[in-house]
DNA sequence: CATTAGCACTCGACCTTCAAGAGTGCTAAC
DNA sequence: GTTAGCACTCTTGAAGGTCGAGTGCTAATG
C-alpha cells in the first residue's frame, strides 16, 4: 500500500518530530543523508501521506506532524524493537538482582528506574494480592475492645486492619478461630479465600465457637475485605518537562486524573500478554486522550501478576520505550520468579 | 505605630486581594460601605503604608498588593481567629467521630477533608511511630531462607519488613528471640527500642541463643531500622486552581518538591505547640518561598504526635484557614485521645 | 490642617500593522 | 518520474497606538 519511499519518509518525519517536537518541512528532510530526493519530491509524497491520513499540518503552510494513525503505523510497522536491547538490559538486570529481596521494593525500584530512563511517568500496577497465597493470619488484641488483624501472604506481603471487638465475644474465641483459619487456609490463594471461608471454615467453626454468627461477621470484615490495589507511580512530574505540557489546563487535567488511583488501576488492568500501545484517542479515559500509554505485563509463577506502564505525550520515543518495557517486564518476571522459587 | 485608619485600610486591602487576586485601587476601597474616606485620602494612606513596607505595587500605576510584611502584620494583628468556629467545628466533629476507629484512617480522612474545605494542599505528618509503644513483635518464616518481621504498636500501627535468614541460623532460634523480645519489650516506647535492646535484651539473649552475634545483627536490621515517616497529602492538584499557578515553571518546581517526601517531612517537623504561619520567604525551603505554609500540631497522650499543615499561595485565606486548623488539630487530638484511651 | 477634587502622567492589556521566514502547492521544464 | 522555480499562506515577533485603571501631586475646601 505504501511505497518504499513513502515508508522511508514517514519514518524520517516521525523520528524527527519525536526528537524535536517541531513540524517537519520538506527541505529539512531532503537534506538528510539517507534521503536522495529533492524537497519538491518530498512535498509530493507528503501530500499523499497526508491524504492517506498518516500526516497532518498544524496550519496550511506548516511542516507536517504525524497523525495518530501515523504513529500507529509507525509502531506497528516501522519499529525494529530489539535494536539496542543489550546495553540497557544489563543496567536493569544489575539493579534488580543486586540483593533486593523485598517484593514491593523490587516493584517500586522498577517504577523509579523506568521513569528515570525514559523521562516519562511510569505506573506499575500490582502485585495483585489475589494471585498470591495465604501464609498466615493473626489477631493481636490492642485493648479490651480493639484488635488488629494481620494477614501474611507467601510473597511476604502484609495486610492489616484494625477493628473493634464486640463486648460479648471473648478474645479467646477469636484465638480459636484464628487457629482454625491457619490450620485450614494455609496455602489457599487469596482470591479463593471468601469461597473457602464460606464452604469450609464456617461449618467447622460453628461446632467450636460460641456465638458463632456475630464473631463470623467481624472476622469476615477484618480478613476478607477488598484490599486496595497498590499503584507504584514514578516520575509524576517528568511529564511536565515535555513541551506539550506548556498548557496549564493540560497539567490540571493530567494531575487531577493522577489523583484518582482507582481510575488508573482500571485503565491498566489488561488481559493481554506482552506489550500494548494506546495512542491518543485509542485510550479509554478522556483525560489521557492526547497522551500515549504503553503497557506490559509481568508474571509471577503462572498467573498474570501486574502491569507496567508508561505515560507520555503521543510524541513518545516509542522505539526506545517499547524495547525498554520489553526488557523490564522480562527482568521483573525473572526477578520475581527467583523470589517466588524461594518463597512459594 | 499604625493609625486606626491605616489598620482599617490595610485590612480591607488584604481581604480584598485575598478574595480577588487583583491589585486593589484607591477608588475601589473608598466605595466600600465601611470606608468613609475619599479615594485621594486612601491614596495618601496607601503611600504611607507602602513606605512602611506593608504594601507593594506591581508597577508604578497599579493598585496595591500586600507585601509579605503586610501579610505578617495581618496574621499577627488583624485576624480575630474564632469568628465562625462553631459551624465548621461541627462538620469536622461529625465526620471524625462517625465510627472511624483506624488510626491511619482518621489521619487520611482529616487530610482529605482539610484540602476539600480549603482548596489548598493539605499535608499531615505522622503519626510518629516513635511516640507509640510496642505491643508485639512477630517473625513469620516464608521459606527456608526468608522471613517477614512484623511489629505492632499499641496504636494498631503495623510495620513489617522482609529479610533473608542466614543459613546457619535455625528458625527456632529466631523464635526464641522473638519470645524474649515480647517478654521484655512490651510497652516500651518505639523510640527507646534500640537503647533497651542494647542494654537489656542483648545480654539476656546471649545466654540463651546459639551464634548470638549473627542473629542479633539480623534482628536489629529487621526490627530497629528507621521507619519511614508517613505523609498524608490531600488535594495536591487543588493548588493548581489558584491563579498564581498560571505559570508552568511554578507548577514544575512545586511538583518536583512534592515528590520529595523527606524534604516535606523535615519542613513540617516542629517543636512548637499551636499554630505557626510561614509566609513566603519565611519558609526554609526554596521551592515554597513564594507560598505560605501553616502548621498545627496534634497530640496523642503526652508526647507530640504529628503536624497538620496547609500549603497555599501567600494570598491565602488566613482567617479561615487558621480557624480551621485550630479546630481540626483539637478535634484530631480529641479523637486520638479517645482512641488512645481504648488502646493505650 | 486634614481632607478632597482635579489633573497630568504612567503602565499594562489589547489591538493592529508590518516584515521576515518557513513552508506549501502548483506549473513547467528536465 | 523528478525537480526547479515561484506565488501564496500562515506564524512569529516587533513596533506602534489606544483605552482604562490607577497613581502622585497640587491646589482648593470645610
Amino acid at each position: 500500500m505504501l511505497t518504499e519511499r513513502q515508508l522511508l519518509i514517514l519514518q524520517v518525519i516521525i523520528d524527527d518530530f519525536i526528537e524535536t517536537a517541531h513540524p517537519v518541512g520538506s527541505r529539512a528532510i531532503s537534506k538528510k543523508d539517507n534521503i536522495p530526493f529533492s524537497a519538491a519530491t518530498i512535498r509530493n509524497e507528503m501530500a499523499d501521506l497526508e491524504e492517506m491520513g498518516f500526516l497532518e499540518k498544524t496550519h496550511t503552510s506548516s511542516g507536517r506532524i504525524p497523525s495518530e494513525k501515523g504513529y500507529r503505523y509507525y509502531v506497528d510497522h516501522l519499529i525494529s524493537p530489539f535494536s539496542n536491547q543489550q546495553r540497557k538490559g544489563n543496567v536493569i538486570k544489575h539493579v534488580l538482582q543486586d540483593g533486593v529481596f523485598e517484593f514491593e521494593q523490587i516493584v517500586q525500584m522498577s517504577a523509579e528506574m523506568l521513569s528515570e530512563l525514559t523521562n516519562y511517568t511510569s505506573i506499575i500496577l500490582g502485585p495483585e494480592i489475589y494471585e498470591t497465597k495465604l501464609k498466615q493470619v493473626q489477631i493481636i488484641t490492642l485493648s479490651s475492645n480493639t484488635a488488629v488483624a494481620i494477614l501474611v501472604t507467601n510473597t511476604g506481603h502484609v495486610e492489616h486492619r484494625s477493628f473493634s471487638i464486640p463486648k460479648k465475644i471473648k478474645a479467646s474465641e477469636f484465638e480459636k478461630m484464628v487457629n482454625i483459619m491457619n490450620d485450614r487456609l494455609h496455602g489457599v490463594p487469596i482470591v479463593k479465600l471468601p469461597e473457602k471461608f464460606n464452604s469450609e471454615i464456617a461449618s467447622i467453626m460453628r461446632k467450636y465457637i460460641e456465638d458463632f454468627d456475630t464473631s463470623y461477621n467481624y472476622l469476615k470484615a477484618a480478613f476478607l475485605a477488598d484490599y486496595p490495589v497498590k499503584l507504584y507511580i514514578g516520575g509524576k512530574s517528568n511529564i511536565l518537562m515535555q513541551p506539550e505540557f506548556n498548557d496549564v489546563d493540560k497539567i490540571r487535567s493530567f494531575y487531577s486524573m493522577m489523583e484518582n488511583e482507582e481510575e488508573i488501576a482500571n485503565l491498566l488492568k489488561q488481559n493481554h500478554d506482552g506489550i500494548e500501545v494506546f495512542i491518543g484517542q485509542e485510550n479509554k479515559v478522556d483525560a489521557i486522550k492526547d497522551l500515549s500509554l504503553i503497557t506490559a505485563s509481568y508474571h509471577l509463577g503462572e498467573g498474570q501478576l501486574g502491569t507496567i506502564a508508561l505515560l507520555g505525550p503521543t510524541r513518545m520515543e516509542y522505539r526506545k520505550v517499547i524495547t525498554l518495557l520489553n526488557i523490564l517486564s522480562n527482568e521483573m518476571t525473572e526477578a520475581l520468579y527467583m523470589w517466588y522459587k524461594n518463597n512459594g
